[in-house]
DNA sequence: TATTATACTGTACATATATTCAGTATTTTT
DNA sequence: AAAAATACTGAATATATGTACAGTATAATA
């Protein structure tokens, strides 16, 4: 992506406005109208070279024909399924486990995630996360100390903090001082990892 | 909003899938394309059809001038600003006092809201509000005992449950035990109330 | 110094596109 | 039973639009 000039930065952001207003790219007169120029051409030289750098793409020949590249990107959001946390039952992404979905941009929390996991009880509360809370959950089991993780054991899910404290042991530890830890001896006991918080959301 | 029948949503389906892909909305002909119609007048009627019931809206003579109504508007984001929660001074929106901004949907929380206010300490610890969390905040006055309010006094700001204790009397309630009760009257000190909280965000 | 990129005006034209008109047929509403 | 809405084909056309060509001028680059 090569650099942009002031002038092309206009019709850069004249595009985006206009599609932001109409619903539709505007066309070589548009951007004329809007930015004053007087000549199509004017308009014309000024896509081509947005072209060439990459900040838009021009479908040849199609009236209305541009799309800018990345431009709605940040605008770009996907549905995300919320997921009730059962006190038994894994959080799958099965139809049935899905109370809802929330539009979310993609890159909204500093990591991506999955799905939103929907908090109960209070087992977290001194880390902040209360009750009906969602928590944004990243499918991995890439976790490490401290992280607050979303763990089952046999059919039970919980959210806590991970802490690893032998290569067969792994505490999950609440963040209420009315819990205990969980003492995992991997040895005996199945412990599967479901992913990770990168981040949390609350509806008033 | 008239109810839509099967034929018609495949077309309006066929434009929101159009313009997903190619970033522009298609032409009568390539609707036609898309859905194995062999004359645009097809395509042109259940444009009319689909414009009569309100789903989308027609730019007469533009080329491609269709706009999808309400289609877009659950991914319709838009930038909210970051505001830090500064010891003195109120939050506004001036320049200098937005330190970044997110992009999120516009009915992202239950209610709409105005900026995200970044938390400093932990006087709002045991609702779950922690330092750095990011509180969506509505611009208003109408609070009810119990909202979680932004409120100012003098150049301080701080965020507290709201309690009217009479006319003249608030009381700003902070939830953790090691702060205390925040009493002002009415009568001698003046109490902004900047907004309250809709909800909250954090990244972890 | 020559060349390329930028930044325009102005004209022209092929074609992409909206839109109208003329039909046919089925279903729904009045 | 008549009228209106739905769901098409097919042809025709005015115009909206992309795009090429001919210029002019300035700034940046090689």
């Amino acid at each position: 992506m090569k650099e942009i000039t002031s002038q092309q930065q206009r019709v850069l952001d004249c595009i985006q406005i206009y599609i932001k207003k109409t619903g539709f790219p505007p066309t070589r007169a548009d951007i004329c109208r809007e930015l004053g120029f007087k000549s199509p051409n004017s308009a014309e030289t000024h896509l081509r070279a947005l072209e060439k750098k990459g900040f838009i793409s021009i479908e040849s020949g199609a009236s209305r024909g541009i799309s800018v590249i990345n431009g709605e990107s940040p605008n770009d959001s996907n549905e995300y399924p919320i997921i009730g946390l059962v006190a038994a039952g894994s959080p799958t992404l099965a139809q049935e486990n899905i109370e809802k979905t929330i539009s979310c941009p993609e890159s909204f929390f500093d990591s991506d995630f999955d799905y939103f996991l929907k908090v109960k009880g209070l087992s977290m509360k001194d880390a902040g996360i209360m009750e009906d809370d969602l928590i944004a959950v990243k499918r991995t089991t890439d976790v490490r100390n401290g992280d607050i993780v979303i763990a089952r054991i046999d059919d039970e899910v919980t959210v806590k903090y991970f802490n690893r404290k032998s290569s067969k042991v792994v505490e999950l530890e609440p963040a209420n001082e009315d819990f205990e830890n969980i003492v995992v001896d991997l040895e005996h006991e199945q412990l599967h990892i479901e992913g990770k918080s990168v981040g949390l959301l609350r509806k008033n």
